[in-house]
Order: C-alpha cells, then structure tokens, then sequence
RNA sequence: GUGCCUAUGGUGUAAUGGUUAACACUCGAGCUUGUGGAGCUCGCUAUCCCGGUUCGAGUCCGGGUAGGCACCCCA
C-alpha cells in the first residue's frame, strides 16, 4: 500500500459488504423474518442515533459504558448523540411512547446494525447486526417459553439439530431471593452474577474461594435445584417438543434489566463454546418513561455469531446472484434489439443483466460466470432473423433455443 | 485500559545478513473476427513509516503506524 494512495481498508472494527457477504446477510436476515412472522411477530425499525441520555439513564455503572464503549458525538446543535449499542432501549422508548394504544401481548422484531466502541477479537466487531424478538404486556410463563421457542426455532431452520446446541436456563429471581435471604449488599449481589458469569472461565477452587468471600454457600446454587419459574417454563418446553433446554445455575447474563428467567444458547461444538444468543424476562424496562411496570420478555441475537455456528457445521448456502440471465451480443450494432429483448423479459419479472458489446462473445460469456449468472442468452443476426435465441444454461453447457415469446416463461419456470 | 503476535505486488505465500526480491492466483494483451471454466506466450504491480547496527538489511535492534488475537468488559 502506497503512502500517498487513499488506503482502501474498511474501517477498523467494521465489515465491508460485498454481494456475496451481502447475499449470506439478506439470507440470515430473510430467515429471521420468516420465523418470526410464523410466531406472530412484526418488524419494527428505528434510526441508529439517539440521544445518549438514553443509556446513561438505564443506571449508574452504565455511564461508563456510554462514555468509553459507544460512539457519542456532539452533534451540530449541541445534543449528545449517540450510536445505538442495543436495541433494547430503543424499543422500550417506542413501547412506552404509544403504551396505551398498542395491543397486548405485543408481539415485535427488529433486526438492526448495532455499534459499539472497543477494541475488536474474535466474534466481536465495532459494528454487527442483531435480530431483536421481544413480547411485552404478559407475565405468563408461556411468554417466556415462546421466546426460547422463536430461538429454537430459528436455529432448526436455519439447519441446526438439537444436538448442535444447549439451551441454558436460569433465573434472576431465583438468584434474588438467594441475595435477599442471606442479606446480601446490592454490591455483593452484583458480585455474586459476575462471578456465575464467568464461572466457566476461572478454576473451581477460584470459584469457591470467591463465592465464600461473600457468604453464599455453594450448595445454594446447585444445578439440582430447579427453581420454580425455570421449572415452568422448562415444563411447556418439553411439552413443545423442545429437548435440549437445561437449568444453569450460573447463566445470569450482564445486564441488570432482567428479572426473571434468563437463557442462553450455547453451541455444543468443543471448539465454539461462547454464548451465541440470549435473552430474558425484563418486567420494568419502560419504567424510565412510565410510573407503571410493563413486563416483557426477548432475545438477541448476532449475525457475526451465528455466521460461526453455521460455518463449522457447513450450513451456509452458497452465493447465487438475483440475476438470472446475461445478455450477450454477437456485435455492439445488436444493442438496440438485445436492450429491447430485455425490457421485455423485465417486464415479465426475469432479473436480466446485458452486457454492451465491447468485447468479444468469449469474453462476455466469462463475465457472466465470473458474476454467476446462470444463463447467458446470446443476441446475434441469426437469433433475431429467425426468432430463434440461444439459451446456454452455464452449469451445464447445454444450448436451446427459444423464440422471444417463449423465453420469459421459460427463465420463469426454472427453480 | 493491559498483554501477545503479525506487517513483502491487487490476493495468498517464498527468500542461511549477500547478485536484478521468487512463485501461484488475479488483472491486462494475444494465440482464437459467434460461445465460458483448460493450455501456452507476453505484460502491469511489492519489502508499512522513521531511525540505528553493518562493507552490505525484506531479514537484526529501537521507536512509530496499522492489523489480528487474548484479557478486561459485555449490549
């Protein structure tokens, strides 16, 4: 790279789309939709600046992450922006806007870009996109057993077997009434979901040593103790047919919004253990703007990690451009007659791409391969004299002709 | 914020401190004036920046810059 040259390199910690990431993208997120349709719910979408007082107000310790881990700007008239990092406040903000007008269980899903501020590793970039399920105005336990249901569901139609990954469940209600029971300080209890958080990561002596410091028995939080709420909603799971859910002590997940059962879908391939998806139950999250408690329930989930999941196990389709068919011109003099045959498959909904005649046959057949395009239709003096096209289909080689009458329906009717 | 690793044509790699920095792919031209993926010929294009050691540095050292990975944190 030369010094005085522009550097072409995307920005650091952002990915550049191109047609073949962005044809797996439009896929990921075509597949999200059509679950989350099938399950009731609707699109929403909002902008990805907001104000940042957003953020700061969901509680103190957050501050920190708004000042050093998001994008916050100044912007021309003073007000504090800010880059979304998450979707959730947003939608809690929309929720809480129109509250009395929406209908409940309120069924919503969006799938935006979302940024973030820190140095990027590994499964974790500036930028990544996340679909967000979320359904507020039910306390029930089924609200938080369709949640994981739309999870599960999404990995199976994505391909992904129940042996392909763990569904781990746990409860912030539960660990609460531990908290409160032993008359843990809210600093504590803080500590106590940080350390079952990283209980994976450190050393079993490390974690008994720790949690000793602050006066929780291990026993307490044996895996053999199902909490109630976990144990419902456990319960319709199976009765859905769902096999691979378990109760996890130490799945509590960051934030501090959530309040009841808690998940996380976790990849059963030795190589990929992180957490790939997570959600919970949230009953006060528009509390910010409402004296009064909605609850809700919902989950996340990244492009850049589900991107890994599938990879490893082959489960991503492979690139085929919209277009089907490449117009190539025996000479640039056939342009005329070729733009017009193309109008007329457009008009019959055939995505078509023409190539200009300034190279040869050969060459304008390559391109149409190096674009992957499956058919090249060749437009020359014989073709248009006898209303007789040349088809070649570039997976096979193979050659028919057609008359201009018959080749919508015939682009059309291929699968 | 801390630590580790890396930096050579457009891409991926090679080059015991020693000639003109090599190879593959890509790209361009041609063999081939209406038929792609193969083959052959020719061509374009590189040692991140600044300094130091040395007769001599892509190679060793220092400092920058950029990128990757891990930690921290996790949305």
């Amino acid at each position: 790279m030369k010094k005085d040259k522009l550097p072409t390199e995307s920005y650091k910690g952002v990915r550049d789309f191109y047609p073949e990431e962005q044809a797996l993208l439009a896929y990921l997120a075509a597949t999200m939709r059509g679950v989350a349709e099938r399950f009731g719910y609707v699109e929403y979408h909002a902008s990805i600046l907001e104000p940042s007082e957003l953020y700061r107000a969901k509680g103190a310790e957050n501050s920190e992450m708004v000042s050093d881990q998001t994008y916050t700007f100044v912007d021309r008239g003073g007000r504090e922006v800010t880059l979304r990092p998450e979707m959730t406040p947003t939608l809690a903000r929309m929720v809480a806007a129109r509250r009395r007008e929406l209908g409940y269980p309120l069924r919503w899903f969006s799938i935006p870009n979302l940024f973030r501020y820190e140095r990027s590793q590994r499964g974790r970039l500036r930028e990544h996109w996340q679909l967000n399920v979320d359904i507020f105005g039910s306390r029930s336990a089924y609200a938080d057993a369709e949640i994981i249901q739309v999870a599960h569901a999404l990995l199976t139609a994505f391909g992904a077997q129940e042996s392909d990954f763990t569904i781990k469940l746990g409860s912030r209600n539960f660990l609460d009434s531990v908290a409160k029971e032993l008359h843990l300080s809210d600093d504590d209890a803080k500590k106590l979901r940080n350390l079952l958080d990283r209980r994976a990561k450190i050393s079993e002596d490390e974690f008994t040593r720790d949690i000793n410091d602050i006066g929780v028995a291990i026993e307490m939080l044996s895996p053999e103790k199902v909490p109630a709420d976990v144990k419902e909603v456990l319960g319709i799971l199976t009765a859905a047919g769902i096999t691979n859910a378990v109760f996890d002590p130490s799945i509590v997940r960051g934030f501090d919004y959530y309040t009841g059962v808690v998940f996380e879908i976790f990849d059963t391939h030795p190589d990929n253990s992180r957490a790939m998806l997570g959600g919970g139950r949230y009953d006060n999250l528009t509390q910010l703007f409402d004296e009064e408690p909605l609850p809700g329930a919902g989950f996340g989930m990244g492009d850049v990690t589900l991107k890994d999941f599938l990879a490893v196990r082959g489960m991503l389709p492979e690139y085929a451009p919209a277009t089907k068919v490449y117009i190539a011109v025996a000479t640039k003099e056939l342009l005329p007659q070729a733009s017009e045959l193309a109008q007329l498959l457009r008009k019959e909904n055939v995505a078509v791409a023409i190539d200009f005649g300034e190279r040869k046959l050969g060459d304008q057949i390559k391109m149409a391969v190096k674009h992957r395009v499956p058919y090249v239709l060749i437009v020359g003096e014989d073709e248009i004299a006898s209303n007789a096209y040349t088809v070649r289909d570039l997976a096979t080689g193979e050659e028919q002709k057609f008359s201009r009458e018959e080749l919508a329906s015939y682009f059309l009717n291929l699968t």
